[in-house]
DNA sequence: CGACTTTGACCTGCGC
DNA sequence: GCGCAGGTCAAAGTCG
């Protein structure tokens, strides 16, 4: 079930041409919400807009290649917006900021997508207006403090929404190997592409 | 035995 | 100030 306890954490449609075909049948790549965090415009999607988040549709930044604002900006909904809630439960009282955060929607069958890194699980808890639980993971590299939570959306379960907190400060496994394959095959499948675009946002490569 | 998940309790911020 | 909701902790259980 859990698929952070890859012995070889990878994009199943990346790492393994067999895993391709009945991975992408269950896979779509939907909204992506960006938030660039304090460092401000990372190149990848920033709009203008009162929020610091930003959905855009895979449509629209498909078709955009680099996408220069002109997506489709959604207004979050209450839910969405607490995205961009600081963290909370610091015992210290302070205020910190863990630095990008990258919030994106997909249509998949499988809850939690393996997207190269190890996670582990710390938590749990039911949300309102949710009937499925929202699932919390760390990076378990030593000294990586990214933050990972997980859920199914509450108004269509086909989708889950996977929201990304933090950078990596070490390199992912698939890292070089996902490289490597966007160069060497031509995907027709922007979607995928798109997806770790976005991922590896948080993830700067070494 | 170590790494991981589960789950209830606890903490904190926010709105009323 | 109080209650609610979200996020985190940590002990116990599970698994390979």
């Amino acid at each position: 079930m859990n698929i952070s306890q890859n012995p070889s954490p990878n994009f199943p449609f990346f790492s393994d041409e067999n895993f391709i075909n009945p991975f992408m049948d269950n896979f779509d790549f939907t909204d992506l919400i960006f938030d660039a965090g304090e460092g401000g415009n990372s190149g990848f999607i920033q709009e203008e807009t009162s929020s610091p988040i930003s959905i855009v549709s895979s449509e629209t930044f498909t078709g955009e290649s680099g996408g220069s604002g002109s997506g489709i900006t959604t207004t979050l909904s209450k839910r969405e917006s607490s995205f961009d809630c600081k963290s909370r439960g610091s015992k210290d009282g302070e205020t910190k900021e863990t630095g990008r955060r990258v919030a994106f929607r997909t249509r998949s069958k499988i809850d939690v997508m393996d997207d190269g890194y190890k996670w582990r699980k710390y938590g749990k808890k039911s949300v309102k207006n949710n009937t499925n639980k929202r699932n919390y993971y760390k990076c378990s590299n030593e000294g990586c403090t990214v933050k990972k939570r997980v859920e199914r959306d509450g108004e269509d379960a086909a989708y889950v929404i996977t929201t990304y907190e933090g950078v990596h400060n070490h390199e992912s496994p698939s890292h070089v190997y996902y490289s490597d394959m966007v160069l060497s095959h031509d995907h027709d499948n922007w979607n995928q592409h798109s997806l770790l675009q976005a991922i590896q946002q948080i993830s700067p490569p070494y």
